[in-house]
DNA sequence: TGTACATATGAACAGATGTTCATATATGAT
DNA sequence: ATCATATATGAACATCTGTTCATATGTACA
């Protein structure tokens, strides 16, 4: 029963709060979304998405691509990992990395028509 | 002409790197990408988002259902403001903020499939 | 004009983030 | 075993980010 604290009377639409309030997802589901939003949300993780859209890729091929090191494309890499958003296979000493699923795809694909409209 | 600086010879896939690299969209795009999903990578702006999924609510009602300080819920709406992922209507001191467009709403729609896999 | 209220904004500070550098691991070849 | 290669990883560091606190702006009302 935490209540409003804040804007005693005037303000607050109480009715609307108390919705939105049933609604509103966990904490913990807010900070999974969040969670997965922030590992888009960098443009070397971006470009490494991106590029994996076209076809698998090895760490090397990778660095190539977009520009950085090795290292920083591995850092990377292992977040993307973590979260589920890439994935890959061993052949020999290389690492072939793909995306895991289409999600990202699909996330992307409304990204761009925000951002170029 | 920046070639390959690194895996000389061995590992490089050349033609997919340049296939690869061809398909990239350009610096610009990719930054924009990120820092439209870097707004999305945070929960308490992921809360304030999903909150005016459901309804237009003012900064106060916004505080109330998240529970965070006025001020910082004003400094993020700024932020969302600012990459235009929310508008806002004045009605005498409040002013009600709502969604910009309903790209945000799919996105979290495929963020949430992602997530709750 | 002055007061109250809703919201915005700037500065400051702690904590998070991405890169680099050095080093470690794993695989294949000699 | 030793060596070279492809990738991973930890530490260090500079930069960025989100919150708080204090203050400013804008609107309504007396």
């Amino acid at each position: 029963m935490v209540e409003l604290d804040r804007c005693e009377i005037n303000c607050i639409h109480d009715e609307a709060v108390q919705a939105v309030r049933q609604a509103l997802f966990g904490e913990d589901v807010a900070a999974s979304l969040a969670e997965l939003f922030k590992a888009l949300g960098d443009p070397t993780r971006v470009k490494i998405l991106f590029s994996l859209m076209t076809r698998e890729l090895c760490v090397c091929d990778l660095t190539a691509v977009i520009g950085v090191s090795e290292s920083a494309v591995s850092h990377q890499l292992k977040i993307l990992r973590t979260l589920r958003l890439v994935k890959f296979r061993r052949e020999g000493k290389i690492l072939y990395y793909s995306l895991a699923d289409d999600h990202i795809e699909k996330l992307f694909a409304q990204g761009l028509e925000h951002v170029t409209e």
